[in-house]
RNA sequence: GCGCCUGUAGCUCAGUUGGAUAGAGCAACGGACUUCUAAUCCGUAGGCCGGGGGUUCGAAUCCCUCCAGGCGCGCCA
């Protein structure tokens, strides 16, 4: 709709030049819009404000000749004006917009899906968390964004993958396997002093315990470096486990788990390392291999290669990112917790050496989330493993209100989650909102049912019975959902569904308290109820590119 | 010191990549259930969009500057 007013509107434009009405030689970009007020029409355009200043015309005095040369069809645009400080508006036909609910019906579950992405593939690389501990509340952030900005591509048309990108090796790896030796050491009461910078969580006792089941005493008299090397492949791997879990329980599925530690084994790291000396990017100082970042945009030059001989950890980000691009993504996402964001322009420099487009990479900043009980901070210590983990904040508030509360807001906002509010099932918590709107859909359905009113299709019904400005408002709010689903695949901002819900379903809700659906005419319950339907559908659609449920009953 | 993010109603946040009179929800106050789910609705009140400059027909939105909060500035990961 707004393209064909952008096209009609065009041609008035050159209609006007040959005229000689307008000298312009090009037309600017202009927008054709949902004004936010509904007292201006149903689309509004901007171009003649945009021609007044070349025009060297008042605006309003530009748009009467635009409109009178438009040649537009008189079952589509109802009427035009001039308004403000010289909008051109437009107003449809009602059934230029009750034609939304035969491509809702006809779409169904794929009602708001577009083409965008035309297949391309597109990796999406989120959660990513060292498999040292289990995932806490911020971890559930990045998964819930991750998840929906995956489920929101894949709708715009993109072939997506999800990955998890498992830090395998390094130091942190060896303090975790430290760790769980330590604490089977004491279980088998030996008295050991446990070293301040290792793991101190509950979780280490527990794996030790899982060693000492499965492996009993062996490690007693074994070599310690053998024990530890041992212990951290035991540990990392009951702690994947966990987080897989913690994320299925989530409602979260990755399609690839990717290992750095395979990276290197291999060759990889390696090949890449020689990609880059090859190219001359690299260099040797201080008996360190190093990285030219700052030749593309970096503000400093950066270690590959320590004087130890060990590789950094941005060595294998390397290798990692040209592997993505390997594989035959032509587009990345990766999503970090805002602390990472000094990375980016190190891994954006990567991309630019290798001549890679730059919006190949899109880097999501995940913003904290301070954990509240009640308006009072809890306090969350990774150090003495004090820390409310993601599967406890599920089990307590639940999935959907958890990721709800994820993505109603911004994602480079900081963030307080409150463990009260979230598990409280009352107005505080948008979540019900939205989902009680489509449990009461479900209701008026089945209630419908019961009357002997089936559920008609679009062509059994007459359109005309849906005429109060409620109706007209709810089906102006339903087409704009495959709009508002591009504007979120196009930003990866999965906030945007969130708030269209909760506009869609407060209309709703204000909609079934002053109109009854299920009347005794049946030509307008008919009416209604495929209505009540429509709204259903994308409420559903909404919710599943959340990853939120939407129940039958509540 | 440098860089990034944030600052909008008492609180939590939107604001469609510069548009018309800045919007929701919660909390407060006053109303609405013999009628399809009151986890709902209706009404009232609440604002120098952090401050100040600039850009233009037009700024919460873009630029500069200052203030406040957060986070980064490793041969850690």
């Amino acid at each position: 709709m707004k393209e064909l007013v952008k096209k009609k509107l065009g041609e008035a434009f050159l209609e006007c030049r040959k005229e000689g009405i307008l000298q312009s030689k090009n037309m600017p970009e202009f927008a054709v819009e949902v004004p936010r007020n509904r007292g201006h029409g149903d689309l509004a355009a901007n171009l003649a404000m945009l021609l007044a200043k070349q025009e060297k015309k008042p605006p309003k005095e530009i748009a009467k000749a635009l409109i009178s040369r438009l040649t537009h069809d008189r079952n589509i645009v109802e009427k035009t004006e001039i308004a403000g400080p010289g909008f051109i508006n437009f107003y449809l036909k009602s059934n230029v917009w009750h034609n939304v609910l035969k491509d809702i019906e006809k779409a169904g579950a794929s009602y708001g899906a577009s083409d965008i992405g035309k297949g391309e593939k597109i990796m999406v690389e989120f959660v990513s968390a060292n498999p040292t501990g289990p995932l806490h509340i911020g971890h559930g952030r990045g998964a819930a964004v991750g998840d929906a900005v995956a489920n929101i591509l894949g709708f715009a048309g993109y072939s997506v993958e999800k990955e998890y990108y498992i830090n395998d090796v390094g130091n942190q790896m060896q303090n975790l396997g430290k760790s769980v030796y330590i604490r089977y050491l004491q279980l088998l009461k030996q008295d050991i002093v446990f070293p301040d910078d290792l793991y101190r969580g509950d979780y280490i006792f527990d794996i030790a315990k899982e060693v000492i089941l499965k492996h009993g005493k062996r490690f007693l008299d074994a070599d310690e470096d053998e024990a530890v090397t041992f212990l951290t492949g035991f540990a990392s791997k009951h702690i994947l486990n966990g987080i897989a879990g913690d994320l299925e329980a989530f409602g979260v599925h990755f399609e690839n788990w990717f290992s750095e530690k395979e990276l290197f084994d291999n060759g990889e790291v390696g090949e890449s390392i020689e990609h880059f000396k090859k190219k001359g990017l690299f260099y040797d100082k201080d008996n360190a291999l190093w990285f030219q970042s700052t030749s593309f945009g970096d503000d400093k030059d950066r270690v590959i290669v320590k004087d130890n001989g060990n590789t950094t950890y941005f060595a294998s980000d390397i290798a990692y990112h040209m592997n993505k691009f390997k594989r035959g993504f032509k587009k990345v996402i990766d999503i970090w917790g805002a602390d990472h964001h000094g990375y980016v322009p190190r891994i954006r420099s990567v991309l630019k050496a290798l001549e890679l487009p730059e919006d190949a990479l899109h880097v999501i900043l995940v913003q904290l989330v301070s954990l509240l009980r009640d308006g009072h901070p809890v306090a969350m210590s990774t150090r003495s493993g004090e820390f409310v983990t993601l599967k406890e904040v599920i089990d307590e508030v639940g999935k959907d209100a958890a990721r709800f509360i994820f993505l109603t807001r911004r994602s480079d906002a900081q963030l307080d989650f409150d463990l009260g509010v979230a598990k409280k099932q009352s107005d505080e918590n948008p979540v019900y909102y939205v989902q009680y709107a489509h449990a009461r859909i479900c209701s008026i359905i089945s209630f419908a049912e019961e009357k002997g009113l089936d559920l008609p299709a679009f062509s059994a019904i007459k359109t005309e019975q849906l005429s109060t400005p409620e109706e007209t408002g709810l089906i102006k709010k339903l087409s704009q959902f495959p709009w508002v689903v591009e504007g979120s695949a196009r930003t990866c901002e999965p906030h945007r569904i969130a708030t269209y819900l909760l506009e869609l379903v407060g209309q709703f809700h204000s909609y079934y308290n002053k109109h009854r659906v299920i009347t005794d005419q049946q030509d307008l319950s008919s009416a209604r109820l495929y209505l009540m339907n429509s709204i259903k559908t994308v409420l559903k659609n909404g919710l599943s590119l959340l990853g939120v449920s939407s129940p039958q009953k509540m």
